[in-house]
DNA sequence: TTAGGTGCAAAACCTTTGCCATCCC
DNA sequence: GGGATGGCAAAGGTTTTGCACCTAA
């Protein structure tokens, strides 16, 4: 099996991740991260955010746009993406942990997981366009 | 507003989508209309699987792959995508048509819409891996 | 020492778009 | 006729990868 250094590039990547709820996407976390080191490239960005999916200690979301957003966060929580300015927010208090039992009993299915997203509008967007 | 004409090539696009319950991608139904319409472009199909999707009629799906599948139904329900083959599967009678409501109240969000996607193993390669 | 990691740039991949001819209403 | 659509190919945006050089363990 593979071992994983602790390099300086893969340390400030999931600080960004650590500090933030914001979901953010690769570009995100490439433009901060080039705050604390300027040479980092976007490669090293992409391949650390797999390696740390690949860990387990972040998750990918693919949700409802044409970029992945990545999550600090490791118990899984349904999410919620705001249509008008694309935000995307934790919704706590919902998750149900034996839905994966419940729908492989009925349909025989082995279920490691599930995703819930919820769009919609975001309240600073409802007062925006109304 | 903008009208909407009944060309062949939009007809065999929504014949092809009608006709399985696979999910396909774009590439998917590209392959199978050139069957009937030999000289249809991608970009058509990229144009009407968007068309379709803002009249409504069929769906887009953004799961846990790199490319967008679509789906004719238009009742909202749960997925299942096997992390084998790939397949993606209808989850039937769990879905949960009140939980928007639910969560809005709770949240202050302005709820739409909710997708859940399971992921796992289906059955075929259930028997297959062990 | 050495396998894993980095930076850079090019490539790969999926999707969108510009242009102009064509077709539906 | 005229706006919507199609075909083609080029462009766009995101992510991956090849390669030569580093660096943590």
């Amino acid at each position: 099996m593979k071992t994983h250094r602790e390099t300086r590039q893969r340390q400030a990547i999931l600080e960004i991740l650590r500090g933030t709820t914001a979901h953010p996407t690769a570009e995100f976390v490439y433009e901060k991260v080039k705050i604390s080191l300027p040479s980092i490239s976007k490669g090293t960005v992409y391949r650390n955010l797999k390696v740390l999916k690949e860990m387990g200690v972040i998750a990918e979301l693919k949700l409802d746009d044409s970029m992945s957003h990545y999550d600090y966060r490791c118990e899984p929580h349904p999410h919620f993406r705001c249509e008008a300015c694309d935000r995307v927010l934790d919704i706590d208090g919902t998750f149900d942990a034996d839905l994966d039992r419940r729908v492989a009993a009925s349909t025989g299915l082995q279920i490691h997981c599930h995703e819930l997203e919820f769009r919609g509008l975001c309240r600073d967007c409802q007062n925006t366009s109304k």
